[in-house]
DNA sequence: TGACTGATGACACTTCGGTGACACTTCTTT
DNA sequence: AAAGAAGTGTCACCGAAGTGTCATCAGTCA
């Protein structure tokens, strides 16, 4: 099941929105705050974001950068103020779409459509007999234990899973999850490597891999044997 | 290196976004009309397409339609025509990002980023029963083993095969891999040419051919029987 | 207090990138 | 056509840089 956060204070357009894409067969849940939105963020795993950027209690960026800071979640803006800055400012937080209004229905679900399927994030990924649960952040061994790694170790899995296949470099790491300032000292990624990489049975580095130079890739494939 | 195809029929908006394209280090090629898009298209790979929606010979829709009839190639809309049946059309037709004029360099930039970032077609070249994943910096073997180069030498068998059917000179590789300082000796490329060779089963120099006193190319073509 | 995260430095180890030597092929000259 | 010159293929090898891993330690939370 497909699940939206629908961020809108708006309570007719909020309700239209709801109804017409929990028709379109989506778990919709609808707040109206940020402080609404980010403890719906905190408890529960969610595929899209779609985010007012208009909001009663602060600006919906603020919001956004928040999110991205920490996760990968993708997130569709709407705005009245569609002005270039705008939308500027909108991308370079990162969200994944930008709809001015006023906008058709239908055009909300093409790019609602559009953006889960270019950056949709599973929720469950398999690894050496392993599921990995990004939801609730545990990591189901072998033996149907599960185990829940430290913040920053399940954080930077999270990261190398939903980059692949691209290579991601340590600075990107370091950036990703300690932010600009307070950068740890490099050996600091290789170690959680190391632990991760433990937590995973993955000994020859088949699933996290190292990339000599530029720095680790999440590989889907079945290693090598 | 990434190759755009700027599609745009005003010269003088198309010279500023080329200079300023380039100046992001992207391989950029500017051509005003739909028919000479066309012969682009076929003539070469091609990561991004920046399409103008109004040209002379005919609407971008209609080449946008055709270009994700037989491909996959992300395709980034600049248009005047900003309104929402409008984008409708773009996304219909499968278009990643839509671009309403006028805008801010910056922001083409970052959209441009992002779709390159986000729908990056994963190039798959195929090579003597092997299939080089320029993105996953991997050779799969016939045998499904995935194999991965070094650095260095994934990043000269990318060149080659971004720059076929063009022949690089070695000039152009250290240039490429190197930079202008700390130039290694000629003959490092030739002992990487040798383990690429090695890696892709190319026994005869079929698939990396060397050109006498002036360099190597790419040969997509089979080998000769 | 005690367990745990996460951050650090040390050390060993692996690999890459780079080099020169030499054999071989292709072209040029006589 | 033979011989030499120039260009290329391939091998063994080395130093430097990048990584894996361990022991350890400051801070935090229960």
């Amino acid at each position: 099941m497909t699940r939206l956060l629908l961020v809108e204070d708006d309570r007719s357009l909020g309700a239209t929105l709801r109804e017409r894409l929990v028709r379109e067969g989506y778990e919709v849940v609808w707040v109206e705050t940020q402080a609404r939105a980010v403890a719906e963020l905190k408890s529960a795993w969610w595929d899209l974001i779609i985010l007012d950027v208009g909001l009663p209690d602060g600006s919906g960026f603020e919001l956004a950068r928040g999110i991205k800071a920490s996760s990968a979640t993708p997130i569709v803006f709407m705005t009245a103020l569609g002005s270039a800055e705008n939308r500027l400012e909108g991308f370079e937080i990162g969200a994944e779409e930008f709809i001015p209004k006023p906008f058709h229905l239908r055009e909300l679900l093409i790019r609602v459509r559009h953006v889960l399927e270019n950056h949709a994030v599973r929720p469950h990924v398999g690894c050496n007999q392993r599921v990995i649960d990004l939801n609730a952040r545990a990591i189901v061994q072998p033996d149907g234990q599960r185990e829940y790694p430290p913040f920053k170790e399940f954080q930077m899995l999270q990261l190398l899973i939903v980059s692949a296949p691209r290579v991601v470099s340590r600075d990107e790491i370091l950036d990703a999850l300690w932010g600009e300032e307070s950068l740890p000292n490099q050996r600091t990624v290789d170690n959680m490597i190391v632990k991760l990489r433990h937590s995973l049975g993955d000994n020859g580095g088949h699933f996290i891999r190292s990339v000599r130079g530029v720095g680790y890739q999440w590989s889907t494939e079945s290693p090598a044997g």
